[in-house]
Parts: structure tokens; C-alpha cells; sequence
DNA sequence: TGTAACGTTTAGTATTTACAAAACGTTTCT
DNA sequence: AGAAACGTTTTGTAAATACTAAACGTTACA
């Protein structure tokens, strides 16, 4: 099953940037079909079709994105096995995961002026000021997911 | 020169940190060494013999570290060739190009909307739900940042 | 009951990557 | 001029990674 040209560049695209964010691009690929998809729904057959890829590294990749939290497997009337659709909320757990990051670098970076608390403030200028960047997303930018949620959920 | 074991912790931390965030560690080590070290400017082969480490990959690795804009190179009154310290500003710069790719990818998405537009409703919600979400950290973020930089500037 | 379809797992492979070692060019000091 | 120190570049390598192919177990239907 071939896709149109534009469908393919729009996949191929979500698979570069999953690229750029470390993570193996063909698990991008998977996501980017699950955007568009007309069923949202979708086999590893159906998606090892689509993508022209092997069942193996399908089912493997889509794995890795069920653990991330950006799909899910859906029960299917059609015997036919599994289906895996895009997550609901899926973005927004996928930001509080980039969220938890900053969080952890908040207390490295705490530790770390801890380490040399007796120097003159010159000095540990650069590292509070990765301190107060992180310690700040980690507060505000919860915040921030909220503000989305409620506007969405009043439009 | 061998370093206090927490500080080694904390050099290390970085550096998975950065490997986290799909960069080589040596170079999260780099920095962790930077934000840490005493004259905060550290040349290519003080920087090797802190973390024992191959002065040819802490060159190409601060180089990268440059081009990020974490670091910067500083001209030195010591007659040895160049040195390098964090550069004030760095993690915001940092921010801005992670904002760069959450941008990019509010376009990918808005490509992809136009080519189901066709479709009802319900199978473009998932598609606008990752527009949305992208589209509002690239306008809301950048206010976050200044809110930041404000709040540091009054301190 | 046997066979076909599906997904998973294992094994194998080619590419990339992160490093180190070595060779190199430049500058500084004697 | 010669040697020493420094950083860069090149070359080499071991490990990780992203895939494919093949083997496997399970379910469904003929």
C-alpha cells in the first residue's frame, strides 16, 4: 500500500525529528502514520505495509512508544490481533517527561553548588545560573500544560 | 590531577545527562568539569587530564559544545593557546534551540493537518491535539524565558 | 487437523558513533 | 636552530544501534 508523496514526507518528517530527540526513527515513522491515519487504528502488519519495514522492527519500535506513553494498543473486533492507535493526552506525557529531565537537573545542579558553597559568588555564578533556569521550568512550566488543557478544553 | 569523588559525581551526572538528551557524554562532561572548575577557564589539556580523557576528543567535543553555544572560547594572558569557560547565557541559548525544534515541529504538524482536512472531524482531533500543544509552547515559552531572566536580573 | 495469518523473539548484519592513538602543524622559550 | 608544549586532524577501533531475516509460538478458520 503506497502513500500519497505528501503523507510520506509528513511521516518521514516526524522520524527526523524523533531522530534529532535521540530516539530510533522508525519509531517517529510508526507515530507519524498514527497521526494521519484514516483508521486511527492500526496493525504491526498494517504499519509494516505502510512503512515498507520489517514486522520485527515494527512490533519493537511500537513497543518503545507504548512505553513512552504516545500510543496504545486498542482491543479489535476483526480477529486480527492488536491494534495500536495514537494516545490521548499522549503530548502532554510527553512533555512531563522532558519535564522530569529539567527536574533532575535542578537537583544535580543543586548538589553541584553545594559542592563548592565556600567559593566567592563569582564563581558559582554559572552554575546558579543553570540552577535558577531549571529550578524555574520546574516550577512554571506545569503551569503552563495547564493553561493548555483548559483552553483546550473550553473550545 | 584526581578529583573529590563528588565532584566526579556530579561531572558524571552531567554527562548522562546530556547522553539523555541524545549528546555524547564526554561532552556533558566537559561542561559538568566548566560549571564546576575553579578558574572557571579551562584549557583542551587541563580538561583532558581532569577527566582522563584523549585531548583529541575533548577537542572535537568542545567544539560542539561551541557551536551549542554552552561554551566559548576566552583568550588567555598565559601564553598557551586558548582556553574555554561556560558562556554566560549558555542554557538559555540552550532553550531557545529546543524551543527551535518544538517550532519546527508546530509546522510539521500544520502540514499534516492541511492534508486530512478533508476528513471528519473526530480523525483529525489527535493531529490538532499535537498542534495545539506545540503551537502554544512556541508562543507561550519564550515569555517564560524572559519572566526568567527578569526575575534574575531583579535579584 | 492442518494451514494460514499474526505478532514476538532471536540471531545476524551493516552503519554509526564515541572514543583513543598517532601524526601533524604552530607557537614559545631556550 | 632545536626542543617542548599545545591543539587539531587523521586514522583506527570497539561498542552501540537500527534495522532485517528467520525461527517460533499462538490463534483462527478451512
Amino acid at each position: 500500500m503506497s502513500q500519497p508523496f505528501e503523507e510520506m514526507h509528513f511521516i518521514e518528517d516526524i522520524g527526523l525529528f524523533f531522530e534529532q530527540m535521540g530516539m530510533p526513527r522508525m519509531a517517529g515513522r510508526i507515530l507519524g502514520v498514527l497521526l494521519i491515519s484514516d483508521p486511527p487504528a492500526q496493525s504491526i502488519t498494517d504499519l509494516s505495509e505502510k512503512l515498507k519495514a520489517s514486522k520485527s522492527s515494527i512490533s519493537i519500535m511500537a513497543r518503545l512508544l507504548v512505553e513512552n506513553g504516545l500510543i496504545e494498543r486498542v482491543a479489535s473486533r476483526v480477529p486480527r490481533r492488536d491494534y495500536y492507535r495514537f494516545k490521548p493526552g499522549g503530548w502532554i506525557l510527553y512533555m512531563e517527561q522532558w519535564l522530569g529531565l529539567m527536574a533532575a537537573l535542578h537537583q544535580i545542579t543543586e548538589r553541584g553548588l553545594s559542592l563548592i558553597d565556600e567559593k566567592p559568588p563569582e564563581l558559582k555564578e554559572r552554575l546558579q545560573e543553570a540552577h535558577d533556569l531549571f529550578s524555574f521550568i520546574e516550577e512554571e512550566f506545569p503551569a503552563l500544560l495547564e493553561a493548555l488543557q483548559k483552553k483546550r478544553a473550553s473550545e
